[in-house]
RNA sequence: UGGGACGUCGCCAAGUCGGUUAAGGCACGGGGUUUUGAUCCCCGCAUUCGCAGGUUCGAAUCCUGCCGUCCCAGCCA
């Protein structure tokens, strides 16, 4: 059971393709995820994929997985790896899995084809000077020297490119097409360069490579992709896919579409910014949990099914968007709510005597696992004379508005009974070390006096049966909202120093001490926490901290801090 | 006058070809339920669609002009 929603928001990708197919354009659909090799998936990858994946499923058709590997500089198996295993965690399985670099023999017959018909030739210029002849954005560009060269002549020092008679960046294989076309990608651009490098799949076979810009659109041919859903930033490539398509027989002519990257607030997403986090150990790897990578949101806890129920609630638009990180939190709540077992935990424990309870034993009390889902079950919690509660629901002297543990008044212990505190121990230093309370058995869950009302609730663990845990107080990576957006100042200016605070002794119920990677929780009145897939161990338990839960408290103490400076 | 695109509530975002009242979610405010100040449930929340003109019986939707933001000068993708 999750909590996604069945509702499919409409968008202009969605809109286009139910027009495509009721005017027979396509009897079906086939959409492809292409990312390339190089790097880890992160949140804004997760919204092509479900767009991708999401569209295809919709309408009966089928979504292959493309890795784009035309750059053997740059990309190596273990991102391959690591990529299917994000895009399977996110729930999708791929119709088929393919390459660019399968499909480089079919490449290099039409780049053949492009000569034969005048339509590429062979630079001698180096990249300094093909930049210098590209003109710039206002002024049109100068046609190469070696633009007229003759069929033949092309022919021939493509095939020795081929083979492997020239050193990197000597020649390159070049489109005809215009110089002096006010968009830059239409200026005779550079098709094949010269790569003597080995490739993770291919090996030392080749030593041309292909452009993504002719890779890409025929690639999308060959695999009969209907719809070429991308980002923004290649609108401007779409007048070349088109071109490409329309000089070479190709099987058949796809859509590109074009919409605009999901961006979150208060993090970075692209892979620059990540890769350098992670090399220059500003966090502890591609999958820290603070990281927007999906393996980091993973061992975050976020859930598949929050991400995906995320995407479909943002909607695909062409408009440029800073999503707020609490939209996405909030998918994750609700998401955690219906499916997260209840428990308590104590952060920062206080001592509680309960002076008329007696020494030495254990009460167990039943407790629901979920209150809203009777079906999840009860699990017995272990009541004993010393207790831990949290330091901060006692408060010696406190606001009008505080409902928790206060001396001399009541509060309600969760799953017991309402005790009332009579006295307050310190140490020298003023410190709290010891609350004395009573209890009233009368009001013990499910007996009569359990409906009395008190204002306030507080979560407890037996000091004699709970179980320490380390716990890893997860949260914004960033102070500021847009940390690439402050002039002048260095993105990294703005890291957020309590982004990853350790707790080393939390206390909790017996049984969350003993759970395994994978095993998520409700600390209630507290947040979702689940065990950290790396470091939590048999014996060793640590927990990440997913998110809080909502905190309407948090909210009036700060108004009344406000109000109290001001 | 390089080219391309985008601007609808604090954040996302419906709104295809103009037709009486501008979806929805999040956030926010108010109320109710509650042994989580959680959840859940009600109610409220853009006379207005970047701005200014124009066309029209009627425009967020058409026209004109401004303004703002983003992308493009890798032998990266």
């Amino acid at each position: 059971m999750s909590s996604e929603t069945a509702v499919t928001p409409t968008n202009f990708i969605r809109n286009i393709i139910i027009q495509d197919l009721e005017t027979g354009k396509h009897d079906g659909i086939i959409t492809r995820f292409p990312p390339e090799p190089n790097g880890h998936l992160h949140i804004g990858h997760a919204k092509s994929i479900c767009l991708n994946f999401g569209v295809a499923a919709e309408f009966g058709g089928r979504t292959n997985l493309r890795f784009d590997d035309t750059n053997p500089l740059k990309e190596n198996e273990d991102f391959m790896l690591a990529i299917m295993e994000d895009v399977r965690w996110l729930g999708f399985e791929w119709d088929e899995l393919l390459h660019a670099s399968d499909y480089f023999q079919q490449l290099y017959e039409y780049a053949l084809h492009l000569i034969k018909t005048g339509k590429a030739y062979v630079e001698e210029l180096s990249a300094e000077e093909i930049r210098e002849y590209r003109g710039t954005l206002k002024k049109p560009g100068r046609e190469s020297p070696y633009r007229d060269r003759p069929v033949e002549e092309n022919l021939d020092l493509f095939e020795r490119m081929k083979a492997g008679e020239f050193a990197d960046g000597t020649l390159a294989l070049r489109a005809r097409i215009d110089m002096a076309s006010p968009n830059i990608n239409m200026r005779d651009p550079v098709v094949y360069r010269i790569r003597n490098a080995s490739h993770h799949r291919t090996g030392d076979e080749w030593h041309i490579y292909p452009m993504y810009d002719w890779a890409h659109g025929i690639s999308d041919a060959i695999e009969g992709i209907t719809h070429s859903l991308c980002t923004l930033e290649f609108e401007d490539h779409r007048p070349l896919y088109d071109w490409f398509l329309d000089n070479i027989p190709a099987p058949c002519h796809p859509r590109q579409i074009e919409f605009a990257r999901g961006n979150l607030d208060y993090t970075v997403m692209s892979k620059r910014r990540l890769r350098e986090l992670v090399e220059e150990g500003l966090v502890n790897g591609w999958d820290d949990p603070r990281m927007p990578t999906l393996a980091g949101l993973r061992r975050r806890g976020f859930t598949p099914e929050a991400i995906r129920a995320f995407w479909t609630e943002m909607g695909v638009s062409k408009a440029d968007s800073i999503i707020a990180m609490g939209v996405l939190e909030n998918a994750v709540r609700s998401d955690l709510n219906v499916r997260a077992p209840r428990t308590m935990a104590v952060l920062d424990p206080v001592k509680v005597v309960l002076t008329n309870f007696p020494e030495g034993e254990t009460e167990w009390l039943e407790a629901p696992v979920h209150p809203q889902d009777e079906a999840m079950g009860t699990r017995k919690v272990a009541l004993t004379r010393e207790i831990w509660i949290e330091r901060g629901d006692f408060m010696e002297d406190p606001p009008r508005k505080f409902f928790r543990m206060k001396p001399g008044g009541e509060v309600r212990l969760r799953n017991a009974f309402i005790v009332q505190c009579n006295d307050v121990i310190k140490d020298e230093q003023g410190e709290i070390t010891e609350l004395h309370c009573t209890f009233d058995p009368d009001t013990r869950s499910g007996m009569p006096g359990a409906s009395r009302k008190v204002k306030g609730t507080i979560h407890w663990v037996s000091a004699e049966h709970g179980r320490p845990v380390e716990i890893r107080l997860c949260d914004r990576l960033f102070t500021v909202p847009n940390p690439l957006g402050e002039k002048g100042r260095d993105y990294r200016e703005f890291l957020n120093p309590h982004s990853l605070d350790v707790i080393q002794n939390a206390i909790v119920e017996p049984h969350v001490a003993d759970g395994a990677a994978g095993d998520f929780y409700q600390f209630e009145r507290t947040g979702y926490f689940c065990h950290d897939n790396v470091d939590s161990k048999p014996g060793r338990p640590v927990l990440n901290r997913i998110v809080t839960l909502r905190d309407s408290w948090a909210r009036i103490e700060k108004e009344m801090a406000q109000a109290g400076k001001n």
